[in-house]
Parts: C-alpha cells; structure tokens; sequence
DNA sequence: CCATATAGTTCAGATTGAAAACTAAATCCC
DNA sequence: GGGATTTAGTTTTCAATCTGAACTATATGG
C-alpha cells in the first residue's frame, strides 16, 4: 500500500519537510486535549514559527488538522489559534476471534467515535463465511461514519494467529482451525485510501495498550487467550523481531520436565497456563468459553481448592517465564491481558511472588497491571496502526489520498 | 562526548548532507576490498554523481576516504577513482579481563593492525592498579600508530561488568571484585578527538562478531565466562533494553525449583551452566581459570564421566535458555563464544538436542555457531563501537576532530 | 584520428528551514 | 480611551543542498 522508505535511501531536500510535517503532527496529536498553538509548536519542536506556520497550513489543507478557535495562553498578548487533530478523519478497527466479531471506528485522536459486536462461533467456519459476517458489521461502521460526517482513511484487522502482513495471509491460526488462508482485508473496507493492515491480536492489543492505555514507553503485554500470546513494547514500538514472529510468550520453556506441548515442544508456559490448562486442572470440561469462565471465576469466588490451585499454578509459571523474559529484555513493566486480565486478582499473588522468588527486585510490583482497555484494546490497537502509520507519514497519506 | 542526535529533533536543511555523508562513507565501508568509485557509489546509493562528488570531496579532505588510482571496471570508457577507507585513521581496542589486559589498534577498515596482551591477576586488584598496567598496553599502540602513521580517532574500553557509558563508571563487575568504579578511560588515549568509550564484553564481543565476525543481522551472541552473559543484536544493532541491561541471559531461569543464585534469584542458568558450576560439577576445584580450563579439557578428552555430565548439563538447560529465548526474540541464529565456544564440540549435542526437544524446527542446526573470532572479537567489537559511530556520523567526527 | 563509452564536474533551478523584520490582536496601565 | 507591551503569526531574504542537464576528461575500438 504505502511504500516504507527504505533505510539506505539517500536523502533529499523533500525528505527534511516529510519529517517535519511528521513532527508537527505527532506534537499535535501528543498534546492531546491541550490544543496548542503554532507558536507553542514551534516552542516545542525547536522548528522556527515560520516553519512551523508553513507545516500547518499543509496539515490543515490536507484535513488532517483543524483549528479550534482561539485559545489564551498566558495574560497577555495576541492568543494562539489552537490546533487539533481533525475528528472528520477516521479508520475502522476490527477484530475477529474465536467467539466474536466486532468492529470499531476510531477518530484521527484516538476517540472511539462508534462500535459493534456479534456473538459468532467462528472455530472451524470458512474465513470466507467468517469475512462475510464480518463485512456486515463493517457496513455499520461506514454508516455511522457518514452519520457523523467521518472520511474514513483506513482500516486494521486483528486476527489471534500468525500474519503476513504484506499478503494479507493468515498463516496459522490455530483456535479458528486456519491455516494458511488468504483473506481478503481490502474488500471489507472497500476504497479506503489506505487500505486495510491486516495483524495479530496480541500484537495490536499490544499497541492498543501502549496508545490509548497505560502509555508506558517500554512494556511487556501478555495476552491470555487460547493460547498465551504476547506483545513486546521496546522505545513505544512494537518489537516483533526478524522474522516478525516475536512475543511468543506462550512457547517459553517453564519446566525442562514439563509435559509436551502442541507446539511440538515439551514445558512451555501455554501448558500450564493456558485457558485450556487452566480449565483442567480446574476441572471444569463443558460449556463454551464464556460458560467456562463464569464457572472458573464462580469457583473461584466460592474458594474451591482445584480452581485456586489452577490459578496459582499458571501464575507462578507465569511468574517463571516473565522473569527470564524480564532478565532477557530488560523489560520493566509488564501488562496483563485478555483472560489473565479477567483472572487478575486470583492471578497476581501468586505471579508476583514467583516474579519475586526468581528475579528479586527487577521489576516493581507496582509496574505489574492489569489492562484497563479490556476488548477495546485489540480494536484500538488495530485501528491505530494505521492512525500512527498516517502520523508517522502524513506526506505519504497525502499522496495516498490525492490518487483516490 | 558527541551528542547524539534527538528523536525528535527538528529536520534542518543540513541533515540531508549528514545523512548523505554517512550513506556514501557506510557504502565505501560496505563495499570493502572491491573499492568503489564515485559513479558505482552514485548507482549504489540513488545519489546522482554531482551529489556523490561532492559528498566524497569533503570525506577524502577529512581524511576518512582517501583515493586509491585508478580503476578499471568494465573495457570501455573513462576509469573511475577507487576509493577506500583510509589505512591511515584507527581506533584502539583495550579489554580488562579477569586474568589479562590486552589491547589491539584497528584501523577504520576493520584491520587489527597491531595487538599485545598481558597475563594480570586483575581480580580483587583496585582499578586504579589494573588501569595503570592498561595504560602501559595502551602507550604501545600509540607507539605502533605512529610507527605506522596511524592517527588515532578514539578508543573502545570493554569490562566484564555493567557500565554507565556516559559517565565512565564501572557500576558492578563481580568477576573482579569491583562495584561502583568510577574509571578515567580518557587518560588511556589523552587527546585522542573521540575519547575512550566504555562497554560491556559481552556486548561488545557480540558487536565484534556482528562486524568482524558472521556477519548476520539477527543473532544471540551467548558468552560463557565466569558468568553466563549475551549480546542481542537484532537488525545489526545491539539491543540493550530500556535500562541498558538487556542479555541477561545467565539469569533465566530454567528450573522452577533449581538452586538458589548468586543474583537472590532461583533455577538460573548461570547455576547449572556458569564456569564456576561446571567446573564443580566436574569435580574440578582448584586452580587458576586456564589451569581448571585445561583440567577440565583432559577430562573430556579422557571421558570422565563427572565431566561429561557437567558439560551435558550445562548444554541441556542453556538450550532451555536459549529456547525461551527464541520464542521471545525470534531470535533464529546463536553464536556461542567464551567458555562455551572453548567447550564447543563437547556442549553442542546436548546444546543442540535440548534446543530440538523444547522448540522442534525452530532454529535450522546450522544457525548455531561457535565464534570464530576468539579473544579478539571483544576487542575488535569495542573499537568497533567507536568506528561505527564515525562511519554513522561522519560530520559529528569532522566537527570533533576541527575543536581538536 | 574520430566515434563511443564511461567518469567526473559545473551550473542553474527547486525545495526548504533559519533569521529577522513585520503585521495582527490581545491586555495593561495611565 | 489610547499608547505601551506582549504574544501570535506572516513575509522576506538568505543559505544549504539536492536534482538534472550540460559539459569536460579520459579511456577503448576500429
């Protein structure tokens, strides 16, 4: 879709505007709620007023910016225009798991402006049929983006299995029984300048998280769904090493005795806290995953010995691996997820005393949380890559959108 | 010493030129003994000629390139200019080890164009001591620079220990003994333009093997010493971890229930594949480090089954570490060096089978080396740091080398 | 010796930010 | 109320630096 510069291009003069128009817009949409001014821009920035005056023009004439009527400052003097990232600009997050569809449209400054979600059993249906629901409910977001008068700009699809993003493959993902499936993301979204980004779910929960969440620059988010999943968040981007596989928390070795895992391997975390693990040695066996957890969470409640023990298993195993991670990365906040999230408070005495027992005094507890996001978070995360990618490069959204 | 640049710096007209001069001086390094001339560098970069020329006027007169004659590439036409990184500018390499100090002087191309080293019992002794014999070593290259008509840009200080970079202090080498040094690098290279960097040798023999070694982008590098330490480099770039303090790898932890650690921790690597753990388990007790080294060497020979097992041991939970590690990092190749790469052909079965029982498939067997480079590979990496960032930054040097 | 091919240089033109002067719009204070 | 002051934003001039095209330099081939 849009061309990445490649890291060995040479460098032109055009080059130093695409930076600063980048510049300019990241300051705009980090400040937030705040709505600076050109001036407090270019205080910002280091870039001179006349620079700053001269990126502005570009980003509000391209929509990607709005000015909100004056703003005082200080006491005195002339007040500045205040500047805001435009919220007639939007891009559609959706998400497809195991046991549900949903969709959401997020504004340029990150605002779920509308959203929607289907129960819908998508474990072993045909992505075609499951493109097909999904497309629905992408409809409803488009209608509700001309209701409020939003341009949709782009789209992000979260899927729980491994992605090529570039292709828009599924390569494997194995709680909805796919493998290798080629999916057609554009088609959901269709004429959308910037196309839709196919990616994982942990990862963009991940994202999600690192955006509109907690906001720490570096964290680690370990997703309990089916499987354990993860998220390296390293200088506020995501790591997802060279072969784009990383995070696999999941497949990390917790026991050199344990039990064989699915992956071919033997010990690894997802069998001991895995939602599948964790049910187990629960006992509980029947029921969708919605059933399950409610047990789970009943037991729990109700004190019943097999559930605590499920739990403190896979929070001291969990403790395990997020030491050697931590020791590994050098990783100082990590994030809780999906099912983990759910388990929480059952969760953290056990993980927090394994944390501590294995890698004393690394990681503060306090750096250890839950998510606040809850499902948003993987549709936030989804749908602000391409929000970031269009801040990160306005010039080449503006290309983007000039062709359309 | 030199600033480096802020992410989120203003782009300034004269970037581009930084940015050109580094592309050009990187491709002349690149491109190595087939020496460029100014038209292919123009066809390498995307630069057009006129830039190509103008940029290189300014390397050659800074004396970083220097031209090399004519050229001949294909039969007909005009002969370029070769161009090569002058022979004439170098960096020196020293290394502070447990039993030795050695130094080495590297010129800009990566030729170790003289190197000496010195046994010295540094464990326990003050720094003061240990630097005072360093900087005889280091007073012998300078000698060796001058006899060659070397210039001396900078120089690289690797320690077996953590270090604050910038302000030159040794905060913790438990392998000597010290904690908290604050260390004078300066003094060893007064008035070289660049100053003297302090490092890690863990990292910095990962960077040694990463430009003067395999040569991958992506790999572990795993260094057995007294301790177990690992350099990631990932997208040819260190990854040191928010902190700094990223590699850790001694400190996984591969046994929920292992011995307790020297780090406050439990089941670490380091407890089951530390030199120290091996040479016990080996039954191996007393004596300097070589002398148990070559003790432990015959016993293998002889096959003595204690050491043996030690070794196996030590194979079979690193390849624990190392599975959790690649699915983590997707890290897909390892170089061992240290210790390990001394006891490489009696590790690697065991090494290797681990790494196949805990994560089949995932790293193809011959992604997993022994260093090649030996003692030299820290010493090249630490003067490597310095003459990277020259080849990074080239202006920034010009600009120190003129205050000079 | 001249056609041709390739290397490298020179020069006009375009883009862009810095610096400084200027205009615009508010408050302060008498 | 009106000038002084303060701050926001624009205009103008200038310098840096790349591209592109024309030009010069130097080789081979017939």
């Amino acid at each position: 879709m849009n061309e990445p510069a490649a890291p060995n291009a040479p460098g032109r003069v055009g080059d130093v505007r695409r930076r600063n128009l980048s510049l300019v817009l990241d300051s705009i949409a980090r400040t937030g709620d705040s709505k600076p001014s050109r001036a407090q821009l270019a205080a910002g920035t280091g870039l001179t007023k006349a620079a700053v005056s001269s990126l502005v023009a570009d980003l509000v004439e391209s929509g990607l910016v709005a000015e909100v009527g004056l703003y005082r400052d200080g006491e005195r003097g002339r007040p500045g225009q205040g500047l805001e990232l435009s919220s007639r600009r939007g891009v559609v997050g959706m998400e497809i798991n195991v046991d549900y569809l949903s969709v959401g449209l997020v504004d340029l400054a990150g605002n779920l402006r509308f959203s929607a979600s289907i129960e819908s059993r998508n474990r072993g249906l045909a992505p075609d049929a499951v493109m097909a629901r999904l497309a629905g409910l992408a409809a409803e977001a488009r209608a509700a983006a001309d209701a409020e008068g939003i341009s949709i700009m782009g789209g992000g699809l979260a899927v729980p299995g491994l992605v090529d993003e570039q292709r828009g493959i599924v390569l494997s993902a194995p709680n909805l029984h796919w493998q290798y499936e080629r999916l057609d993301p554009q088609a959901l979204l269709d004429g959308a300048p910037l196309g839709v980004r196919l990616s994982n779910e942990a990862n963009s929960a991940a994202l999600g998280e690192l955006w509109y969440g907690g906001g720490r620059p570096d964290f680690l988010y370990v997703s309990g769904e089916v499987g354990v999943g993860g998220g390296v968040v390293i200088g506020s981007e995501l790591y997802t090493g060279p072969g784009g596989n990383a995070g696999e928390l999941g497949h990390m070795v917790v026991h050199p005795d344990g039990p064989p895992c699915s992956c071919g391997g033997a010990g690894c975390l997802e069998t001991f806290a895995g939602q599948e693990a964790i049910f187990q040695a629960a006992g509980i066996a029947e029921g969708s995953f919605k059933e399950r957890t409610e047990l789970l969470l009943r037991a729990l409640d109700d004190g019943t010995p097999a559930a605590s023990k499920a739990v403190d298993d896979a929070g001291r195993y969990l403790g395990v691996a997020l030491a050697s991670a931590a020791r590994l990365m050098d990783v100082q906040a990590i994030v809780l997820g999906g099912h983990f999230a759910v388990l929480g408070q059952w969760l953290m005495p056990a993980l927090a005393g394994s944390l501590e027992r294995h890698a004393p005094g690394l990681l503060d507890p306090k750096n250890l949380t839950v998510s606040g996001l809850e499902h948003s978070g993987t549709l936030l995360g989804a749908a602000g890559q391409v929000i970031r990618s269009v801040i990160e490069s306005p010039f080449e959204f503006l290309l983007a959108a000039k062709l359309a």
